[in-house]
DNA sequence: CCAGTTTAGTTGTCTATACAATCGAAGTCA
DNA sequence: TGACTTCGATTGTATAGACAACTAAACTGG
């Protein structure tokens, strides 16, 4: 039943695909029951309830048990962003990655920060800021505090040959993170660092790491607008 | 093999993602075959496949036929970013929405954006801007361009009524979309219009859809940076 | 007409088995 | 040493069958 290379449950899936990209299914609608469909393609139930369980897991259709399958409503087709080390980013892109120190101390933090760290105020936490260069042209601000806890030698790190993002992977495997993206203008010592006007608006990723029981770090990373953007794809 | 309501294959995973979140297996580290973990569950290898299956899905493990699984490196765990309907999320927080349209006819598509949306250049298309308001304050400037291949009637909408993207979905089911999200200063209309100063740093989400064979739409979607973040969460 | 019951249809999960494809290590031979 | 083969371990896919849980419609009794 399936002599081609390409799997039987993977034919299912396209097929059902190919009736909601052309249109001929709508939202909404019923999608063949798995007896149907086996019995159109020939194949067992298993191999049918996998096409359709993938296809539900990628948001293209509902299941209900009891009731049936239909075609979901597209209006949230979501998209995905990745969390990546911008030193592997830059490499990617086939440039030179440098990064600049500016400062990288132990600090006291305040009640909001100790908050959202998982702290108390005035526990000691690791501060680094510094500044990431793709050949030569500052493209990221970054302002960063850690929780010790997850790494207690982050002040020997020489950071300008690993990232922080990546010593803090490397040390602590990550298990969630949050992050807003707004625009924002820099602020005098960030506009000096990036090497750009007061007024050119930045894009401002602000992000927070999990790692198990701990919040690892959390970061506001600021992208001269004229210089980066973000970008995401969205596929049906 | 399976008295609890919470199915044999979601405990082997939970088992699996327990030891990765805590740092007991570590990137790189050999999961239990699925021989192994048939024993140790006492469930059928079919059971086991697919909670390492589902793993493999969501980027937690690496599967390589003939040799193993292993935990994935976890630089790129990745996050949803919904492509949503201004008016449904509006709605959802509880709020008001009103739109206000500032323009609706067709024009002769300039080269670049005729190649955008898929057309020759002096082809003729829709254009629509307009702004959204959320209890009455501005909140997103649309500014769109539309393929009349998918909607013929685009110019007889009451867009006041319903917002393009609904009808666009409702017209041409969604097949792709592509956005890059930047930082940006507003033009003096656009300022004007949503009723903020010209030295407001923005976002500006450049979104493009395609439905089926047609490019859909382009839009320009501006957003006042002090009242706007794109938020997004990544899971492991 | 309504409320409760039955029933057919549908999805959710699980098993035991089978064969194919691939990898890596061990073994073999020159 | 080096090239080749063999073989065990592992994952990928597929099947046929089973039972459970749920839904919606049909049915039944009052």
């Amino acid at each position: 039943m399936n002599s081609t290379p390409v799997p039987a449950y993977e034919q299912v899936k396209a097929h059902i695909r190919g009736h909601i990209a052309s249109g001929q299914w709508r939202p909404g609608d019923t999608v063949p029951s798995e007896a149907a469909l086996m019995r159109q393609f020939g194949v067992s139930r298993m191999t049918v309830n996998r096409a359709l369980r993938e296809l539900a897991a990628e948001g293209l259709v509902l299941r209900l048990r009891g009731s049936g399958t239909r075609v979901a409503a597209l209006h949230r087709i979501s998209s995905r962003l990745m969390l990546r080390d911008i030193h592997e980013e830059i490499i990617e892109r086939g440039h030179a990655h440098a990064a600049q120190v500016l400062l990288l101390r132990t600090e006291r933090a305040p009640a909001a920060l100790a908050r959202s760290l998982g702290l108390r105020g005035g526990d000691r936490v690791f501060h680094v800021v510094l500044v990431h260069l793709e050949n030569g042209v500052p493209i990221q601000y970054e302002d960063r505090h850690v929780n010790p806890a997850v790494t207690p030698d982050f002040l020997q790190i020489d950071f300008s040959q690993i990232t922080p993002t990546r010593h803090l992977l490397e040390c602590a495997p990550l298990t969630e993170a949050s992050y807003t993206i707004e625009a924002c203008l820099p602020t005098a010592d960030e506009a000096r660092a990036l090497a750009i006007r007061r007024a050119e608006p930045c894009l401002l990723m602000r992000r927070r790491t999990v790692s198990g029981a701990h919040v690892a770090s959390v970061a506001r990373l600021l992208y001269p607008g004229s210089r980066h953007s973000f970008d995401g794809q969205f596929h049906a």
